[in-house]
DNA sequence: GCTTGACTTAGAGTCGACTTTAAGTTCTAT
DNA sequence: ATAGAACTTAAAGTCGACTCTAAGTCAAGC
């Protein structure tokens, strides 16, 4: 079976070597094996695992739920619901960061109309000229 | 003209007193006033300040950048197009945010997938019997 | 008048996720 | 055979963004 090194791997997602080594100590890499050598050998699993890894931390999983994780994988099929468990609760978490990634945008988009407005004026007293910005500064900015 | 104590608005905002203090010694809020007696007192733009501040901060614009923002900001209406160009640059930066999330949904669909497949037959040897699941895993796992 | 919460400066501590250093060993190409 | 890259380990250092402590003063509401 084909197998990769360390510093291959390191180039293909996108890391140093020093972080693949780091997750590694921190039992983050649960099946990566060493050849006669002692010098790690990834295979196609340990990868496909790193890009799992990489999707757990993206969405915010914090390293230690992520090995939490491992461990329940290492116990076998017992904890498979568990385990489904864990990616259900991700979901809503992923979904919580687009909907706040949604409204920053819209912010986003009302700063830029509003530049433009205050550019077109030569200053920024926009709000007076332009009832529109006006409401929907009131519609995006509120406490609640 | 109403304004707010810093515990009023700690708690408006979701944050803690400190959190705010720290702002305000970093530089980053650059409007508030201390009435006679050398308490913060908060108007309705220093809280629209902080919605966009938080704004900033949740889509990943460091501290030190936006405080670069607030320079801008200060030296008045020769620098509209720039602080525009900022806000630009961080729409980009959203839609990035949101491209990755959108991947890693899909990535924690199939494993939830997965997992309810697994859950299904008692065992993790799932692609042998799911050849859907085996395509689907080769379109999402690959590394570029 | 007492409790609660505000203020000040300055500095130390925390946390997560790396990142770097040091000192040594092994692989690959010429 | 030797240079230089890549590997090994353990441990210390860095960074951003808080978070808390200390030690003391001041003010508002009941």
């Amino acid at each position: 079976m084909k197998t990769y090194s360390i510093g291959e791997v390191a180039k293909m997602m996108g890391v140093t070597t020093h972080t693949l080594r780091f997750y590694d100590k921190e039992g983050l890499l649960p099946n990566v094996r060493k050849n006669s050598a002692g010098l790690r050998r990834f295979t196609e699993d340990d990868i496909n695992w790193l890009l799992i890894l990489d999707c757990l931390k993206a969405t915010g999983l914090p390293l230690k739920e992520i090995r939490h994780y491992i461990e329940l994988a290492k116990q076998g099929s017992k904890t498979l619901s568990e385990r489904r468990e864990m990616f259900i609760h991700q979901k809503e978490r992923v979904k919580q960061q687009m909907e706040i990634l949604n409204k920053n945008m819209e912010k986003i988009d009302f700063k830029i109309k509003y530049y433009d407005e205050a550019i077109k004026n030569g200053e920024e007293n926009v709000y007076l000229k332009n009832k529109h910005l006006a409401e929907e500064k009131k519609r995006l900015f509120k406490v609640d």
